[in-house]
DNA sequence: TTTTATTGATTGATCAGTCAATAAATCATC
DNA sequence: GATGATTTATTGACTGATCAATCAATAAAA
């Protein structure tokens, strides 16, 4: 059987194993075999690939970070105005291929589990500090750079706070409402900060 | 040593030092021996008093929410006015006695363990219900009931948020603009639907 | 003497991580 | 284009550690 060059194909099927038994299971309290035996290899051969369990979680997270990171970028390049850029950021936040069960758990765990490891903890850093500058982005032109920070912070809580929810299956039932309800408190704000942007 | 009596004491005790020890921890994933050693007992007492474990964090949580739920009431009962009473909601939510890295903690934990456990769910579903219904003694006398409901779905998602960043130690340094951010929020959201309160 | 408090020692289960063994593909050399 | 060496893939079996939970034993109060 052993055909090499099945690494790379190995790798993300176990990261996609993992992402899967994590939203599962609801929390990183998953076991190698079972992520293993969902990627469909034995537990032995996840500990070849990525070493210790906690490197197969780091690259879990990585990859859930970088795909939040794609989608992101990719929204941005259609922006053409300031309040348009707050708009994709939060509607990708709350994309179909964000806004899922799975990656929503995920979250809610290496929340958690960064208070006890560094790596995880640097990473959710990374995360933050991005969204922060993407909002900040939008936020910049149209109005003065304190209140454009302490803006940010409020929009970028009421995402991770609706993400929260949904986990808890008890806040807004669909994606689009989550989204509905962020961009109603961005126009609260904006309305008295400048005249408001000319689309709509 | 055994003195009879003692029985609510040592719960009480061991209570305490499971907050603490999720604390010092950053999650549920804390053994009964280091619970029962925090409170001075061996694990076989905690055992003793609490069977299992999962009843020992659960009546933790219980524990965390009754306290929320006691500030909570006690604070509505200085509010007269709606505004006044959203005010209230908000300061206790990041008082000095719930907005403490070791409650934060324990929340953000709970939330993730709430998705195994459904005694764990139903506790948490209490209290977003409790908070929800707050919230709306507030918000329905100042706008439309649909509003309001929107709102205070805002409203608890943003609370729920600074909970997490700060357990991240990522958000606002401090309670106090946290809570301002969400009193911003609220302002800002009034501001169109009615003629804003007196007070202020 | 019955009840309440308390513990040390033990058990059983679960898992992360290791390792030696196996096997197929690739490569080197003649 | 056969042959042997090397690399890559893969696993079952094992080890060691950790922990929740139990229990029999002890002791003091009622």
């Amino acid at each position: 059987m052993p055909k090499p060059g099945v690494e790379p194909v190995r790798r993300k099927a176990l990261i996609d194993a993992a992402i899967a038994a994590i939203g599962a299971r609801g929390s990183l309290d998953v076991t190698m075999s079972d992520i293993a035996s969902r990627a469909g290899v034995s537990s032995a051969l996840a500990h070849h690939y990525f070493g210790a369990k906690e490197e197969l979680l780091q690259a879990t997270m990585r990859r859930i970070l970088a795909d939040l990171g794609g989608d992101s970028v990719k929204a941005l390049r259609k922006a053409a105005t300031p309040r348009e850029r707050l708009s994709a950021i939060v509607n990708v936040n709350f994309s179909a291929s964000q806004f899922r069960q799975e990656i929503i758990q995920a979250w809610l765990a290496f929340y958690v589990e960064a208070q006890k490891s560094q790596p995880l903890r640097r990473l959710l850093r990374v995360y933050a500090r991005r969204l922060h500058a993407n909002l900040m982005s939008g936020l910049v032109p149209l109005m003065p750079r304190a209140e454009a920070e302490r803006m940010a912070e409020g929009i970028a809580a009421m995402i991770d706070g609706l993400y929260i929810r949904r986990a808890l299956r008890d806040g807004l039932p669909n994606p689009a409402s989550a989204a509905a309800l962020v961009e109603d408190y961005v126009d609260a704000k904006l309305r008295r900060a400048r005249p408001a942007p000319a689309n709509d």
